[in-house]
Formats: structure tokens, C-alpha cells, sequence
DNA sequence: CTCCTTATGTTGCCTAAGCAACACATTTTC
DNA sequence: GAAAATGTGTTGCTTAGGCAACATAAGGAG
């Protein structure tokens, strides 16, 4: 949303890419626990000490890594900021689920061990983002910011458990239908607030 | 032939890629000409600077550039090392214009100015290449070194006068019955020397 | 013509990355 | 169960790369 004017290092930068496109790589054709440290090195060509001045450990790496590519995803999917409620938590419920797929797509990470990890900073990356719109949404203008918050970290809860629910039960109902049975629900919080 | 043993600093091997990739994708929508050295550093993402730390100046980059290139198409095209005159010459006239092939694919660059430099380096490639065959062709053995040298060193610009000669001339006869009327031509002075 | 812009090389200081060696856990293998 | 092998973090010291500033040169526009 803003661009954090911090001017990092070009070597920096570049060799933090070097080291998310190797997992990334790596994902394809092993398993995350099956990776090691070493490997990651090797396949981004910098020293394995370099690595872990970037990341403390691969765990560290795989937070950034879906961190980004979630960020990246729900930027794209909000072009046109959704100026209402019902609007704006179709999109989240949307961008988790094709989220969700692409990851799943291009990766290898049969333990649930992954996938929380990255419920963690996805879950994170929400309440960040649902923060943002609702300070900018005008008929919560007048609700007390603490108030807000405590909406915005249960609203992201929400959103991905219902998600989350509709992901690990095989598809059976169809995403859009699903969306549409979950969204009055998210709504609903929103507008108890509203008075 | 000899994997040169030097170790070189990882960061320096990443840099000459990035560089050398960079100048391969400018040459895709820019003449030779208009690349300019600040535009090449941008798109390797490093530091002009650094870029005059590798290389005196673009040319010697291209040069590079050609060399390498040229060298793989000549080491790949010489797995099975030809052991008569007849197909070892057969087997330079048809990289080269394999070469000349994939080089103009890809790259634009209207001006003679980067053929000449790629004829230098071609050339310069051709008579080491050759040189070496020649130490290895037992029926020479005999032959004093410095006559095998100039041989090496004429039969590096008549292959390449061959190859040119078909290249520019809109390739009217086809390249195969080109050769068999070629090689001949070289392979006389390589029995010439025999005795 | 003069000013302005843009490209080329060069330099010295600073910072990120490479490396080797270490201590320390896990495994694996015999 | 001892020994070899493999992986994890950490630590100085060295080196390549980033940066800003400079001098210089070659067009372009007024």
C-alpha cells in the first residue's frame, strides 16, 4: 500500500530473490522437510552462510515466500479497491481458494507442517489487509480504532477458516455458491458494528 | 580440451552470466549499436561500475560474448573427435554456420562492425581449435611444430573465407554440396605438409 | 556558439557475499 | 554401540560488488 522507502542493498535484493526462486524450484520436484539448507544454497549459488544471513532457518524462508506470493496475489485481486463489505470479502474468499490452488499447484508439501505455516502468515497477511480497508471503509469512521483491530484479527480468523473448511473438504459444493452461503456471515460482523 | 583449474570467486562467475545474459536479451529488441553499458549494467542488475571491473568496454564483452557461444557450438559438434581431415573440416564449416545461424536468430545488429568482431574471435577460436587438432593427428607427428602452426593459422582464415563467402551469398546453393566442394580445398594443404 | 543532456571510464570508501573451520546435533552403517 | 556421514548454525577474515563523485567527450536544442 505504501511503498516502504527503505533502499536496500541491490546485492541484497537480488540474492534474496536468488533464494526464493531455488525453493521454489526445489518444491517442484522434493518435499519441503525433504530439503535441506544446503541444497537451497547450492541451487541459488551463494554460500550457505549467506543464506542464513538472510533467514534464520528454511522455516523463515517459507514465511517469506508465501508472504509474497500472497501479497502479490491479493494486490492483483484488488485493483479496484471493493467498496463494500460483501464485495470486499468475496474477493479475500476468491483470492485464498485461487491462492490455495496455485501453491498446491507448483509444490510438493504433503505434511500439514507447510500448510500451517503458511495459514500463520496468510492469516497475518489478512487481518494486515482487512486493517487497511476497514480504516478506509467511512461508515466504521466513527467506531473507536481499538474496535476496529479486535474486528479486523477476528474478521481474518474468519475468513480463512471458512476458507480453509471449504479447501480440505474436496470441493464438493462449487466456489461460488460456497462464497455466496459465507459471505453474509462475514458481513453480518461488520455491520453489528456499525451500530 | 584442459578444464582450467582456476578457481573463480562464485560472485564473479553469477556477474559475467548476468552480464553476458543481459547483453543477449538487449541485442533481441536493440542494435549492438544502441546498447549502451549503463543499459546492460540495469539489466543484469548490477553496478556500472562492476561492469568495467569484468570488461574494458562493451566490444570486449561481445567479444566474449561470441567466444563462448561459439565455443560451446564447436565442443558439442566435436563429441566424437573427428579423426580424418575430410570430417574434421566438414565438421568446422558446419558449426560455423550453425553458429552464424543461431547468432542472427536471435540478435540484431545490422551493422558489419559486429560481424567483424565476431569474425575476429571465430577466428581466433578456429585456428586454436585446429592447432590443437593438428598436434593430436599422428600422421603430422613428424612435422616440425612451427609448420604446423602456420598451417593451423592459414587454415583458419580459409575456413572461415569458405564459410563466409556461402553465408553472405543468400545461401543460393545448399549447404551440404557447399561443403563437399570445400573441404577438399582444405584438406589439400593438410597433405600437402604430410610430405 | 553555448548550454544541456547523456554516455563513458575511473577512483576510494563501504557493505554484502564467499570461505574455511568450528561445535553441535542427527542419521546411517557396519 | 562406535564410527562415519550428513545437516545445522556460527564466526572471523578476505574479496567482489555497490555507490557517489569526478573528469571527459559527444551530440541536440535554444
Amino acid at each position: 500500500m505504501l511503498g516502504n522507502a527503505v533502499k536496500i542493498d541491490p546485492r541484497a535484493k537480488r540474492t534474496r530473490k536468488l533464494i526464493l526462486d531455488a525453493l521454489i524450484q526445489l518444491l517442484r520436484t522434493r518435499t519441503f522437510e525433504e530439503v535441506t539448507v544446503n541444497e537451497i544454497a547450492e541451487a541459488a549459488t551463494i554460500n550457505r552462510a549467506t543464506f542464513y544471513a538472510h533467514f534464520s532457518d528454511k522455516y523463515a524462508l517459507v514465511d517469506e515466500l508465501i508472504r509474497d506470493g500472497f501479497m502479490m496475489f491479493l494486490d492483483r485481486r484488488m485493483q479496484h479497491y471493493p467498496d463494500t463489505p460483501t464485495r470486499y470479502m468475496q474477493a479475500l474468499l476468491w483470492a485464498i481458494a485461487d491462492h490455495w490452488a496455485m501453491v498446491h499447484g507448483q509444490c510438493n508439501q504433503y505434511h500439514r507442517f507447510f500448510d500451517s505455516l503458511a495459514e500463520n502468515q496468510i492469516k497475518r497477511m489478512l487481518e494486515q489487509h482487512i486493517q487497511t480497508w476497514l480504516d478506509h471503509y467511512s461508515p466504521l469512521r466513527s467506531v473507536p480504532a481499538m474496535q476496529r483491530q479486535l474486528l479486523a484479527t477476528m474478521l481474518s480468523w474468519s475468513v480463512y477458516a471458512l476458507a480453509a473448511r471449504w479447501l480440505y473438504s474436496d470441493r464438493c459444493q462449487n466456489l461460488e455458491s460456497f462464497i455466496n452461503d459465507s459471505v453474509p456471515l462475514l458481513v453480518g460482523s461488520i455491520e453489528a458494528l456499525k451500530g
